[in-house]
DNA sequence: CGCACGCCTTGATTTACATCAAACTTCCGA
DNA sequence: TCGGAAGTTTGATGTAAATCAAGGCGTGCG
């Protein structure tokens, strides 16, 4: 069948399937279910248990939480052949976080039978599951101490700064992954702040800002910018 | 030898090490080193390669990460009985904090290897490592929300709350587990800060403060104080 | 074509919390 | 016992970023 062969080469080629053995992927597509959403869908609330995980395999996904107050605040942003819920898997307790499509999707759902087979057949794969843990982890350490002990201009500049990625050229053309009110709730401000700050990072002469692309005129620049500078 | 015995019995009494068999026990055991500090002595410098995790035997060690202007934020403060490091260690990334003992401590060093080798031996503890890095993962979320949308009001009042766990009686004594400009931290506030918050918590009849000794009046009334009230 | 709805920007004002500064406790070591 | 450093409190002031409030600007749809 066409549909389960496309299931095991997407699988096969995530980063985190890459070296299991073909029959091990084969179990995997076997309990795997395909999931469509549409722009704006909510996959499931906050407070759900899961019994396995999701891959995006095309779309954005964004997980997030919602204050009683009504404000929301964006935790990550999830794109393709990157993966969520794998923890709450894990620990079989209440997902601290909704989710929502941010655009057209289509996802696999990974029921935990399939994974936790993989971890019996092959201590490897364990290792591996282990260590994506571990950088989910980091990511999120990296992200309390920026909220902690940066300005928010720095966050915004960190925040260029890895989109770049480390390119040896110079000005770099960046497009933003979502729209700017995505983007400031997941950097920790407001659309307003957002805006002035690239605003005053265009006026230092750092960025230009068109729309959704933003060119990075100088990258060394940017980076020792410490913050704003008095007219 | 009475010391191998001892790290054995320590290791066997920790919930991740519980159903471990003996002879598992007893390898851990063999690469296990002891570690001790005395008060205000750093471990590990932030950027710290380890292959290994440090478990907590006596004493406390504050994990935190300090700003280029001097200041520092606490991300945990680690007890008897509980781990740091398996991030770092299966990552095999710089770590991203330092860690200080608060106290005189005692700690084992578990290097990889022995991990490792219980992984490929047991899968059921690859998968109990795998639920204990997810919970870890969901306390740093729920930091971010707390720091994102919530008041410094309500991030004390979650803290004590979360300290008293969840006991029947009303009137509950409580006992900070460190000083108030670790707890600030912490809570990524300044002492002043705190200091004004306690104040105001009982000066509403809340709490009562003395020194790191705090009574909780009302459970109920301090779970649905939302924010100060005006006089 | 135009107009209307999202999305973004810009400006004025507010505010929660930090910072600065000084007194006051606590506790430990000589 | 005393002295002093570290921890904590209290008050006065400062400020980064949020909030409130309009006003542009694309972009898709009638």
């Amino acid at each position: 069948m066409g549909k389960q062969i496309d299931i095991g080469r997407l699988l096969a080629s995530l980063p985190l399937f890459q070296q299991l053995h073909e029959s091990e992927i084969a179990n995997l597509a076997a309990v795997a279910r395909e999931v469509s959403l549409s722009k704006g869908q909510i996959l499931f609330q906050k407070g759900t248990l899961l019994d396995g995980f999701y891959v995006v395999v095309r779309g954005q996904i964004k997980l997030a939480f919602s204050s009683p107050q009504g404000h929301e605040k964006v935790l990550s942003i999830v794109g393709p052949g990157q993966s969520f819920g794998e923890a709450v898997m894990f620990m079989e307790k209440p997902c601290p976080v909704f989710t929502q499509a941010l655009a057209d999707s289509r996802l696999l759902y990974i029921a935990k039978q399939g994974i936790f087979a993989a971890i019996d057949h092959d201590s490897a794969f364990a290792r591996r599951m282990l260590a994506g843990l571990s950088i989910r982890l980091r990511g999120l350490i990296h992200d309390v101490e920026d909220y902690s002990l940066r300005s928010s201009t720095q966050r915004v500049i960190g925040f260029l700064l890895q989109l770049a990625g480390t390119p040896a050229s110079d000005p770099v053309e960046l497009e933003l992954p979502a729209s700017k009110h995505i983007i400031a709730s997941r950097l920790n401000l407001t659309p307003e702040t957002l805006s002035r700050i690239l605003h005053s990072l265009s006026e230092s002469g750092l960025i230009a800002v068109k729309g959704k692309y933003i060119a990075v005129l100088s990258l060394a620049r940017l980076r020792q910018f410490d913050d704003l500078p008095k007219p």
